[in-house]
DNA sequence: GCACCAATAATTTGATCAAATTTCTTGAAC
DNA sequence: GTTCAAGAAATTTGATCAAATTATTGGTGC
């Protein structure tokens, strides 16, 4: 039947798999995450685990405990500065970069996964919405050409996925101006550095949500 | 004897020489990495290997080549591009960072491991001079207490490395400003911006003897 | 409170299987 | 008779698993 389903290799199956469990928040800040638990959870072997688990601590994604165990890491202050940070510095870069290959296809494509993104809000459907946000963000920033630069941007993705699941569980998030709306418009116009602004500010944005959340200790 | 040398695992030690390798340029662009190979090389299991190979690849140190096998990426100017649009953001950030929690005997460590960086150019070994210099470098870097930065540093580290090297065999050093020197004389003086600035000038110089040895095909 | 022991989990090895590459052979065309 | 190409065998390398080893944790008795 799917002779390609055999040809994609256990590990990096199981590393999209646990990844996406990071990144869109089904394991919670400081989840202690056991080889042994994946191996039974995942139905896969030891050794693809393991590399997933390497994998993911190298992104950042995961944070090794010291005693040969690895968590799911807790943000804290200063961590959400750098992450920050680095996301204010890169992925606005990626937006701007993008601009210059952008065709209508692609617009049309961003279009409808901003629409996702909406339909997910008004369904108060947050495992859909941080999905539908990702593709919106990273169909874009793909459109770059740039690979580190958006390799770099996963790994803060990575870092920043836990806390912002806790965030829209208890936020609505209806009252926030939409900047992917903004950012579409830019994206039509042809207007870099507007698409590049509107970005920043979505971030920017998401950020005050973790940062108000991390001050009234509820991540 | 030293009975903490068996508690730090295999595979952390693999990793660690194998970064080395290919930070200090022993693995030249678009060599061959194979874990049969490693596994005869390094003397490690097969494992270890794996993983440390997994691990690499995640910080961008390694390529998937496709088919199964990885090699170490060779610099295009596009990604040439990349790597120096993000080590001019976060490194001259971390030294800004680093001036604040500078303490007179990590100047003197650093003017310490600047002199180990004049005597390897001094004496033409290459090798002695790239272990320096990124001791130099990271010792600044850590004393910003930013570890999200710094891991994407390092990242950035390992994908410059090789190039590097290549660089390093054919230019001479001696002719150009020594900006660890100003860097030096800015964090004695306290000033914050001068630190930044002069390690920002230090990464364009090495940037552009980079990009001077690519455009004439060298890499 | 300290030492010891059991339970749990991570580490590592070696074996086995599958995929890819290279080499060698064979056959047809010129 | 030579050359080239297609295909099959052999070799190399990667992927996966299961068993043996080692470290850590938590409890138990002293």
């Amino acid at each position: 039947m799917d002779g390609d389903s055999r040809k994609i290799p256990t590990h990096e199956l199981t590393y999209a798999r646990l990844r996406d469990m990071i990144l869109y928040g089904h394991l919670a800040p400081g989840a202690a995450v056991t080889i042994q638990g994946l191996v039974v959870d995942l139905g896969a072997g030891m050794t693809p685990v393991r590399e997933a688990i390497r994998r993911l601590t190298a992104e950042g994604a995961l944070e090794p405990q010291g005693n040969r165990r690895v968590s799911v890491p807790r943000m804290s202050p200063g961590m959400l500065e750098q992450v920050a940070f680095a996301r204010l510095t890169i992925e606005p870069k990626l937006s701007e970069m993008a601009a210059r290959n952008l065709t209508p296809d692609l617009v049309n494509l961003l279009q409808s996964l901003d629409n996702q993104v909406d339909i997910a809000i008004r369904a108060g459907d947050v495992s859909a919405y941080l999905e539908a946000n990702h593709a919106f963000h990273f169909c874009l920033y793909e459109a770059s050409a740039a690979p580190v630069l958006v390799d770099m941007a996963r790994s803060m993705w990575l870092r920043f996925g836990p806390s912002l699941r806790v965030v829209c569980a208890r936020f609505g998030r209806e009252a926030l101006p939409d900047r992917h709306l903004e950012a579409l418009a830019a994206m039509r116009a042809g207007d870099g550095p507007a698409l590049k602004s509107a970005i920043g500010r979505d971030i920017a944005q998401g950020i005050e949500q973790v940062q108000a959340a991390l001050a009234q200790g509820e991540i």
